[in-house]
DNA sequence: TAGAGCGAG
DNA sequence: AACACTCGCTCTA
C-alpha cells in the first residue's frame, strides 16, 4: 500500500529533519491554476474576431503557441513559423513580442484570486497556486459536507476514507476552484485549467491531466502511484537539468527508480536535505508553502552581448543599465539600500552559467523622496556609478585583458517591507505595503459566487481582514494609529480595472495619498518575470494625479510613516527613529529569523518593553 | 552575510 | 530549440 512506502520513507529521514508531519496526515488543500494557452486567449479577448478560428502567436520567427483549434492542426509550442504554416495554412498570425498586455492579463487573474483572501502564489504568468487550506475549514464549519461531491474530474476513486478527513477537505476545494474559474471567466473571459491536491506538487502536476477548461482532483492516496507514471524525473518541479543528469549517471531514470532508490543512496550522491527532498517527491509528497507574492525582493537588469574588453564600454553599459534601472526603482517606490554588479566572463567551456557578482550597500541618502517619488540627484547618480564601478574593479584585474559576455545590475534590498510584529516601525506605518495591494483592490462582488454556502464565498468573511491580521494589537502598543488600510466596495468592473479605484482614493485626504502613491509605484513593468506585483499596468493613469502631494513636517521620515503620530512622539523617540531610518541596517532585518523577536534594549523598543 | 549555483517561466 | 532575461531559494564558506 502507499502508506507503507511512505512510513517507511519517513521513518527513515525522521532522524535529522524537521518534518513534523504525522503520517497519514494530510491536513493542506491546495489549487494550482493555469491559464489555457495563455498568449493566445489574451489575443482572443483584446480581439474577438480571432476566436473559432486558428491563431498562432509570433515572437520572432517562432510560433510560441497557438489555439486549440490551430493544435488541431497539429501546430506546436515553438514551431518555426514556416512549419505551422505549412501544416496549418488558414492559420492567423499576432505578433506576441511586446508582453505589455500579457502581464496586465496575468495581474487581472491574479487580483481575482486575491478575492478568496488565501494566499496566492504567482508562478510565471499563467500560472498562480492558491492554500485555501483555511478557506475549506471555514466551510466545513458551517456546510454539511456529508453529500458534497467533487466538481470536475477525480484521478481516481478513493478505496476507502482516510482517518485525516482529507477526502471532505479536497472536495470542498474543488468545489473553490470551480468558483474560482467561473469568476475568471465570468469577469476577464480566460478558459483556465485546474489541479486540486493536499500539496503544490500533486496540485501543479494534476492540472494538465484534463485540458482544456477543466479540473481534476487528486488524493493523497494516489499520490506515489501517479507519480510513478510519470516517465522521466525532470518531469518533477524542482529536479532541473543539472539534477537529472546527476540522477541519470546514477542510473535513476525515471520517477519509479527515484522511489525505489533508498535513501541512504541518494544520501551518497546529494546532501542529506536535498536526497531527502527528492525522495520525497519522487512519492508525491511535499510540504513547501504557498507563498503569498508581493513585491520583488530584488530588482534589476542585465544585458548580454558579444565581448566587451574596454572599460570605457564597460562604463557605458552600466551606465545604461542604471538608468534604466533608476525607472524602476521610481516605479517601485522603495528605497535601496544594497546594488550587486553582475558579469559573465568569456569562458570557451561554459557559455550561460559562471556568473560572478560583488555586492555593497549603499547610502539611503543618495536616493530621496520628492512628492513621494522616488529620485536621484546627479550627484546620487555618479556616486552610484562610482560604486558600480568599485564593484566592478573587484571582479575583474584591470592590468590583465578581459573579455566580458554580460553585466548586471540589481538593487537588492529596500529599506520599505519591514514586515513581522518584531519591527518597531510597523507602529508608524500606514500602509502595510504587501497587503494593502489585495485590500484596495478587493472586495469582490459575492453574489457573484455559485456557492451555494454563501457564509463563505468569497470576501463575504468580513470577520477576518489581512491587514488587521497583521498588526495584530500588542498590550505596549501606543493606541489608535491610523493604519489600516481602508476597504472600499467596488463593481466588478472596478475590480477588473483597479485604475479607476486608484483614482477614487487619490480624492480622499492628504495622508490617505502617499499610501496610494506608494501602491500606485508598486505598478512595476518588468518582462517575463514572476512576481511582478499585481493590477500594476492599470494604474499608471493616476501618476499624474500625484504632482501637488503636500510634504510632511518630518522630511526624514520614510513614506510609510504616518507623520502626525511621528510628530506626537517625544522628542527622544524622533531622533532614534530617524537615527534608524539612516541606518537601516543596523535596525531592520526584514528576512531574517522572523520568529525572534528580541527586544534590544538601548533602542526605541524600551518604551514598549518594561525594564528590568 | 556574501556569493555561487540551480531552477522556473 | 536554445538562449536571454529576471527573480527566488538553498547551500557553503
Amino acid at each position: 500500500m502507499d502508506d507503507s512506502v511512505l512510513q517507511s520513507s519517513r521513518n527513515m529521514e525522521s532522524s535529522s529533519s524537521t518534518y513534523t508531519d504525522i503520517d497519514g496526515d494530510h491536513p493542506k488543500a491546495i489549487i494550482h491554476i493555469d491559464i489555457d494557452c495563455f498568449y493566445a486567449q489574451v489575443e482572443m479577448v483584446r480581439n474577438p474576431e480571432l476566436r473559432g478560428a486558428p491563431l498562432g502567436i509570433q515572437q520572432k520567427n517562432i510560433v510560441v503557441t497557438s489555439n486549440y483549434e490551430a493544435r488541431s492542426f497539429g501546430v506546436k509550442k515553438c514551431m518555426l513559423v514556416s512549419d505551422a504554416m505549412k501544416v496549418c495554412p488558414n492559420m492567423k498570425l499576432v505578433n506576441g513580442e511586446d508582453l505589455h498586455n500579457y502581464r496586465t492579463a496575468s495581474n487581472k487573474i491574479f487580483a481575482v484570486l486575491q478575492c478568496w483572501k488565501c494566499p496566492v502564489e504567482k508562478l510565471g504568468m499563467d500560472e498562480n497556486f492558491i492554500d485555501v487550506t483555511n478557506l475549506v475549514q471555514e466551510k466545513l464549519k458551517s456546510v454539511n459536507t456529508a453529500g458534497l461531491a467533487v466538481s470536475g474530474h477525480t484521478y481516481s476513486e478513493p478505496s476507502m476514507e482516510c482517518p485525516c478527513g482529507c477526502h471532505a477537505r479536497l472536495r470542498i476545494a474543488s468545489q473553490i476552484a470551480s468558483e474560482m474559474r467561473k469568476k475568471i471567466f465570468d469577469d476577464l473571459g480566460y478558459t483556465t485549467c485546474a489541479g486540486i491536491a493536499h500539496n503544490k506538487l500533486l496540485a501543479k502536476l494534476i492540472c494538465p491531466l484534463h485540458k482544456p477548461n477543466d479540473q481534476t482532483t487528486i488524493y493523497p492516496e494516489h499520490g506515489t502511484s501517479f507519480m510513478s507514471t510519470l516517465s522521466s524525473v525532470r518531469s518533477i518541479p524542482s529536479i532541473g537539468s543539472k539534477t537529472t543528469e546527476t540522477l541519470i549517471s546514477h542510473k535513476i531514470i525515471t520517477v519509479s527508480d527515484l522511489q525505489e532508490a533508498p535513501l541512504e543512496v541518494l544520501k551518497k550522491i546529494f546532501s542529506s536535505d536535498m536526497a531527502v527532498r527528492l525522495k520525497n517527491l519522487g512519492l508525491g509528497e511535499d510540504n513547501t508553502p504557498v507563498k503569498q507574492t508581493g513585491k520583488p525582493q530584488s530588482i534589476g537588469l542585465e544585458d548580454s552581448f558579444k565581448t566587451v574588453s574596454v572599460k570605457s564600454e564597460v562604463e557605458d553599459k552600466f551606465s545604461a543599465l542604471l538608468q534604466r534601472l533608476l525607472v524602476l526603482m521610481r516605479e517601485d517606490g522603495r528605497i535601496p539600500v544594497s546594488l550587486r554588479v553582475t558579469l559573465r566572463k568569456r569562458d570557451a567551456k561554459r557559455l550561460s552559467s559562471h556568473r560572478e557578482s560583488r555586492q555593497a550597500q549603499i547610502s539611503p541618502s543618495i536616493f530621496t523622496l520628492n512628492n513621494g517619488l522616488l529620485t536621484v540627484t546627479d550627484a546620487g547618480q555618479q556616486k552610484l556609478m562610482s560604486i558600480v564601478m568599485r564593484l566592478f574593479n573587484k571582479l575583474i584585474d584591470l592590468s590583465k585583458p578581459f573579455h566580458l559576455t554580460l553585466v548586471g545590475l540589481a538593487f537588492t534590498k529596500f529599506q520599505e517591507r519591514m514586515t513581522g510584529r518584531s519591527s518597531i516601525v510597523n507602529y508608524f506605518m500606514n500602509d502595510i505595503s504587501v497587503q494593502s495591494v489585495l485590500n484596495l483592490q478587493n472586495d469582490c462582488d459575492t453574489s457573484a459566487t455559485s456557492m451555494d454556502y454563501s457564509a463563505v464565498s468569497p470576501s463575504s468573511s468580513t470577520t477576518t481582514d489581512l491587514s488587521d491580521a497583521e498588526v495584530e494589537p500588542s498590550p505596549k502598543k501606543p493606541k489608535k494609529v491610523n493604519w489600516i488600510a481602508k476597504r472600499r466596495c467596488l463593481a466588478k468592473e472596478e475590480v477588473a480595472s483597479p485604475s479607476k479605484l486608484k483614482v477614487g482614493e487619490l480624492r480622499l485626504n492628504s495622508k490617505e495619498l502617499e499610501k496610494v502613491s506608494e501602491l500606485r509605484l508598486n505598478s512595476r513593468d518588468r518582462s517575463l518575470t514572476p512576481r511582478a506585483s499585481p493590477a500594476k499596468d492599470n494604474l499608471s493613469d493616476a501618476s499624474d494625479s500625484m504632482k501637488d502631494i503636500e510634504e510632511g513636517a518630518c522630511e526624514d521620515c520614510p513614506s510609510y510613516v504616518d507623520k502626525e503620530v511621528f510628530n506626537a512622539l517625544p522628542d527622544e523617540m524622533q531622533q532614534e527613529l530617524k537615527a534608524m531610518w539612516k541606518n537601516p541596517a543596523g535596525a531592520d532585518k526584514p528576512r531574517s529569523s522572523p520568529r525572534k523577536n528580541k527586544a534590544k534594549t538601548n533602542t526605541i523598543m524600551k518604551y514598549f518593553v518594561p525594564q528590568k
